[in-house]
DNA sequence: CTTTAAAGTTTAAATGTTTTAGTTTGTTTT
DNA sequence: AAAACAAACTAAAACATTTAAACTTTAAAG
């Protein structure tokens, strides 16, 4: 049975045209000054409501925008997606969001969901191992993207995330300059360019001033407080034991700190913890977290504009990477290293 | 230029009407089992794109449905966030998530969005101090609604949540079982039901207890991890200072307890803490939290259900209030209170 | 054989908006 | 007074789908 009140509905009881009544309403030079007042106001007292989906049905664009992460619950995703909300809420835009908890198959089927709605455009954190076929997909039905944090491989589209080499080489070298010589990796995975780019930053900071490498210093896993957690007893395990350790993320940094201090030790005396990101929560960890700000506000932001622009046709180059520059916040976590370590 | 593949395109290149198409790829009964093959084959191969918003033009039924909570960085909100989305993925339903940050324009503008683009029904914990007549522009329109967490005074519709007093009063229980007299309560507002109830079950379990109860024991303020840290202070600075607080909810305990570490005393041992909601990370923090469970997965799935019921015109009664029951869960964030207190 | 029923398919209208190409009205210019 | 023009408005088509009603074909029943 449709709609109650249409834009018809304005149109005859003010006796005038529906067109006039569309142009009036979106402010169109077309229609006297008066008139738009009239059916404005009528519009209002009618309690009309603008049908997005028929309009678009018509305009082909939807206003709608998609957002895919990994897992909203991550703050460091929850941070980025605060600026894109901002940024699309400045310029009117409606977001739906997703997690695909990287399970490509969930990632398209919400893609397909995205381009049934006929939405505008996409900011994505792909999933691990997401087919390029995929992102074909999206090009082929004319649907701007572009990458935060990951990309995928051998498609051609911006990316916005930190300098993960340079950044986790901060964290590395501030270590070594506290006389740290033992050092692991805590956390993370080879099977995002994230993960190859932050071991081998590691791995490449560790060479240059001259310290050793062993693979049981690295301790692979998931990316959440509770792997971190789990991780200590590994760490603490290690023969040979470390002195620091520097930690994919502040999710797995804190997590490590607490099961750390469960085992009696003391961490940022005992042992000298980094963690990534900056959340806003390291700031409050026991003991404060030296962490790599990651620039999530920079990423989210200069991504939802990029689209946005995309969007409009103002055609930035593809492939484009922008790098945000890490920065070193140095907290209680970590310390001169102690004596006869 | 409208769609590359529709309806039409199918149905001209296998010689049928768009009706049959239509069906087809519906699944009816009303075309042969040899023709619904031979349909989706062939749509399969052209790529074809099923265009929600004209079907929802038509039938007038979007697969839409909002979520509106604060913050979704809140993993509390995060938590029943997962579980809807559990239901619903299950449902086949898209839903759409807009944080209010308490602000109401901001929920209201999200509102008009939904109506807009034809929305089925919401779920949302709504903005301290919504306005009726904003709720009552959602039932006008015919958009299926419940609560959960909070609610709207005078609107009648389902509500899910714990059950606040009783949950409450697990807390204080458990910390005057052991010994405490002195219990200060940390966090939380009058302005919400859930601040309400949860003050007064505790200021009834401590004056069935037969415990005084001082105004400035109670430390309201957000309920954040940075909130519960800055309260640390003042806690500390109290006159005829308290051994143990109940916290509004786990971010605000885990906020607390990292400032009285701060502080140098050690929580669980000093100052007895306990939280709300148990949240994942309740488990592994240091000390590990003792909190009171708030069914968040029961809250989410129970509400996603009875809004899709709703929506399919089961309706369940207007009003009803689901109340989930607390667990207290005892960690050694409590323990009982130190001689000379 | 005709009639009836069932199965399969199609026609055409409907959904609410935008937009192009026009019409009407009134003013200005010749 | 006719022609030209501008301003304000409108008719109608288009967007891609669904669905009630109509139509055709085939099979079964009489």
């Amino acid at each position: 049975m449709g709609q109650k009140v249409k834009l018809s509905t304005i149109g005859e009881s003010l006796g005038v045209s529906t067109a006039t009544v569309s142009l009036a309403l979106r402010d169109s030079p077309l229609v006297a000054e008066a008139t738009r007042e009239r059916v404005k106001a009528h519009a209002l007292e009618l309690g009309y409501i603008y049908n997005r989906r028929a309009a678009s049905l018509r305009t082909s664009k939807s206003g709608i925008l998609g957002v895919v992460v990994h897992d909203i619950m991550n703050p460091f995703y929850g941070e980025i997606l605060r600026s894109i909300e901002m940024e699309l809420d400045r310029n009117r835009q409606t977001f739906i969001l997703s997690n695909h908890y990287d399970r490509v198959e969930k990632q398209r089927d919400f893609l397909e969901t995205l381009m049934q709605l006929g939405a505008d455009g996409v900011i994505m954190s792909p999933a691990i191992d997401t087919p390029k076929e995929d992102m074909e997909l999206l090009t082929q039905n004319g649907l701007p993207t572009v990458f935060i944090a990951r990309s995928v491989p051998g498609v051609d589209l911006p990316v916005f995330r930190g300098d993960d080499k340079f950044g986790i080489s901060l964290a590395t070298n501030h270590l070594i300059s506290l006389g740290h010589k033992r050092i692991a990796m805590i956390g993370g995975t080879d099977q995002t360019s994230t993960g190859r780019d932050r071991y081998e930053g590691y791995v490449s900071a560790m060479r240059k001033a001259g310290l050793e490498v062993k693979d049981e210093w690295r301790i692979e896993g998931p990316r959440t407080k509770a792997a971190g957690f789990e991780a200590a007893s590994q760490f603490l395990a290690l023969p040979d034991k470390p002195t620091g350790a520097v930690c994919w993320n502040d999710l797995a940094a804190i997590g490590l700190m607490n099961g750390i201090a469960r085992a009696g030790l003391t961490p940022g005396v005992d042992i000298s913890v980094t963690g990534y990101d900056d959340l806003e929560e390291a700031a409050i960890a026991t003991p404060a977290l030296t962490t790599v700000w990651n620039g999530q506000p920079e990423v989210g932001r200069l991504a939802a504009r990029a689209l946005l622009d995309r969007i409009e046709g103002k055609h930035t180059p593809d492939g484009d990477l922008t790098l945000i520059k890490p920065e070193l916040h140095i907290r209680q976590s970590t310390s001169r290293v102690v004596e006869g370590n």
